[in-house]
DNA sequence: ACCTGAACACCGTTCAAGT
DNA sequence: ACCTGAACACCGTTCAAGT
């Protein structure tokens, strides 16, 4: 890649990272593309789609919980790593408003750029969970897609301004009611 | 209001519940007007925001459920009532999908026109709660809003297709942490 | 190679002009 | 009164033209 692209792709995805970071993942293209002063075209050259874009700002996010989760599989008590891999889940859409709604959009389409990173992340839960099952720390009626779910509908509720107050209850709730 | 305004605005409510049904409440209003044959301007000055129409066409289903509330208000067994209230709640926003975000919003924004039925909808579910609360049939550390939010979560993972399939599963597991 | 911005096909909403 | 559709300000995405 030219100095200047590099550049220019470094610059855009800074951007990028701070605009959806102030509205959210449906931010506008344009939006990114203007305040980093470039032509649209320009944006769309490094990121073919707005999935491109969300996908290189994501990934690693996604993949520093999938790793964390690994080292947990490991730790003493698994009813508690499965829980503390739940509160990274919601920390981790806790950062970047409108998240859970990409990742199972990119669940649900095999050719979404962040297919591979999220059928990862609930891989990772799913191993979290079986062990917990194992130990009797866990209800056995649910499997990963199951937990995936139970997640992302509490990082749903934590972009609901009505609700994201009492999302750390609820939390409660749901890992009570996993934990059973 | 006179009599062809009157055939458009029936026309345009009837259109409207098609598209939406069909798409989602973020079907596009230029293709509700395309469809019932009429200019956008006509349906604009019919429903002087999207808002309005989807209000006018959401708003019967929600009072519907207060209504069915206040029976259940009365009924012998006080947990099952609860029960049937969520699993009302969630029959409701199946019926049209996406509406459950059209409800949060309606809450967080007094100025809505879906604002008050929202608000008595949500009003019924935690009678109905208390009353479960106080025989004993319902955990006493949550109140109507986090009910609300519970039973909107299922109501979002309905609208995800991968986890569409899993609610009924899902509505238990909820279910069961509510009485506990 | 890379950048640019006009162009295309959409959207929600407004409003001057017609009946 | 009511209807119409061009107009405005947006959007995501493409592509011919420039450097």
């Amino acid at each position: 890649m030219r100095a200047d692209a590099r550049k220019n792709y470094d610059h855009l995805l800074e951007v990028g990272r701070e605009v959806i970071a102030e509205q959210g993942v449906d931010a506008s293209m344009r939006e990114v593309a203007r305040r980093a002063g470039v032509g649209i075209g320009t944006l769309y050259r490094h990121f073919p789609t707005r999935e491109a874009l969300l996908e290189t700002l994501l990934r690693g996010g996604f993949d520093a919980v999938t790793a964390a989760a690994r080292a947990l599989e490991t730790s003493a008590a698994s009813g508690d790593a499965l829980v503390t891999w739940l509160r990274e889940m919601v920390a981790l859409t806790y950062r970047h408003r409108g998240v859970i709604a990409s990742m199972t959009a990119a669940i649900a389409d095999p050719g979404s750029a962040l297919h591979a990173s999220c059928v990862e992340l609930r891989g990772s839960g799913a191993r979290l969970l079986t062990r917990a099952q194992a130990d009797g720390q866990a209800r056995t009626d649910i499997d990963g897609v199951d937990l995936l779910a139970l997640v992302s509908a509490l990082a749903w509720l934590n972009d609901q301004p009505p609700f994201a107050a009492r999302v750390d209850g609820l939390f409660d709730v749901i890992a009570r009611a996993i934990r059973s």
